[in-house]
DNA sequence: CGCTTGTTTGATGATTTTCAAGCGCAGTGG
DNA sequence: CCACTGCGCTTGAAAATCATCAAACAAGCG
């Protein structure tokens, strides 16, 4: 067994949640694997199941990865998307969600030893894993206080506005997002039915808040409006939606 | 050993627990705070808040308490229950979510500091955190899943069976559950209002899946026809609900 | 082209929320 | 002792939201 110290202890906990694993991270990872084994997927490709399992993390270098879980029925939870920048496959020792490519991927690859020994090398390296726990727990339960408690429009909202946000602090433009998922990830992801995504978009677009080309190419407008939706506040949305004042 | 197989990882959809810890990780607690230092606090007090700086781990040893978010406009998200033998205030540096105490709470508690020197000391009392922590993710995520996807009744459902087997594993009768929480705090916690709550409880009386005598304690009657509720298996439930099949 | 896949839109229906009222119980004070 | 009050729970009726069923559209591809 790995040995532990309380500060890894955490760490090795850690979890790939959506919209987590920043630049800072991605960086660290690079300085200890300078020549990492690259892997490719195609779309749609089941990179891990739930309960396998887990022996590498891996960087996404291009490309975007969903995480979810099925239930017996066949109805399916996405828990959430990595995009390109992320680092996945931290976790517990077995994988407890199923990983699938939303595109065609590259990966580097790093078996889970190495993480382990890097991280106990290099305080800080371990100190940017320790923070990207919090930041994972917190989107969890962020996660879960949406998708319990706000309507459609306002699980959009906050989803575009995650999407977003992670743009900007990527140095990418704020205002156009290139979604890499499919309306039914989305569906899935929010809670909800396709039809009642696209029904939303729509009435995002109805409503001035969004731009809406190509179905998968997003330009936030109103990101104001955008913004009272996705915090749930209902006192500031009376006005922010037409369909709600009327 | 952390169930891995996919089956099991479906139906361990456990309470969403953040951090609290069930029997073998409470005695490992008391193997190394022989003399804790005790506390009380009265029902409805808030132990800590979201963002609060995380500085001791309780030991509940009575009482029960429910973590919990804030919407910006006053609606609430609970994220979990801990109860009597359950380890709360893992995690990270600062608190994710607040805690409140549901009743009269009597608390065992330890500075964080000297549980990571014995975590250090001790490989097994630091494997039984990570263990922990991991049950706590995967009922997080179970708990997305379920909440996202699952019906009022197969919400219930589920938390019904989850207090039913937290009390088969203490050793207490797994048909008797004596809910510690109000409607108020179920309904937060499965995303749902008090009145749906309070049907829903009605209509598994109705239909003789429980007995409900005080509105606090109820008594599972017919245990199988609630798990299939709880699966979320829409196939299996034809037949199991009146409601469904009328 | 014809096929498949993904999205959008419409009509309808089911579930859940909202608004409203009533019940039971415990605590309080006349 | 008994109204009075507050709180939590239940129930009902109406309204809103979302899901389901169904059809049409657009884009990509053999």
């Amino acid at each position: 067994m790995i040995p532990v110290n309380p500060a890894q202890l955490v760490q090795a906990k850690a979890i790939s949640f959506p919209f987590a694993a920043g630049g800072k991270l991605a960086n660290a990872f690079r300085r200890h694997l300078p020549r990492a084994a690259a892997q490719k997927f195609g779309c749609r490709h089941l990179i891990w199941s739930e309960g396998d399992k887990r022996d590498c993390v891996c960087l996404i270098q291009s490309g975007s990865v969903c995480f979810f879980r099925m239930l017996p029925d066949g109805r399916r939870a996405v828990i959430g998307f990595a995009l390109p920048g992320d680092l996945i496959g931290l976790g517990a020792e077995s994988h407890l969600f199923s990983a699938e490519t939303m595109q065609p991927v590259r990966l580097e690859i790093m078996p889970v030893a190495i993480l382990d020994r890097a991280a106990q090398e290099d305080a800080e390296f371990a100190y940017e894993l320790r923070e990207e726990v919090t930041r994972s727990l917190m989107a969890a339960y962020g996660h879960i206080a949406s998708i319990s408690k706000l309507s459609a429009a306002e699980r959009l909202a906050h989803l575009l506005l995650e999407l977003s946000e992670r743009n900007r602090m990527k140095g990418l433009s704020a205002a156009s997002i290139v979604l890499p998922m499919r309306r039914i990830e989305i569906a899935d992801y929010l809670g909800l039915t396709i039809e009642t995504v696209s029904r939303t978009f729509s009435l995002f677009r109805h409503e001035g808040l969004i731009d809406l080309g190509d179905p998968a190419i997003v330009t936030i407008k109103d990101i104001k409006r955008l913004a009272i939706l996705a915090r749930g506040d209902r006192d500031a949305e009376k006005g922010a939606l037409c369909q709600f004042a009327a």
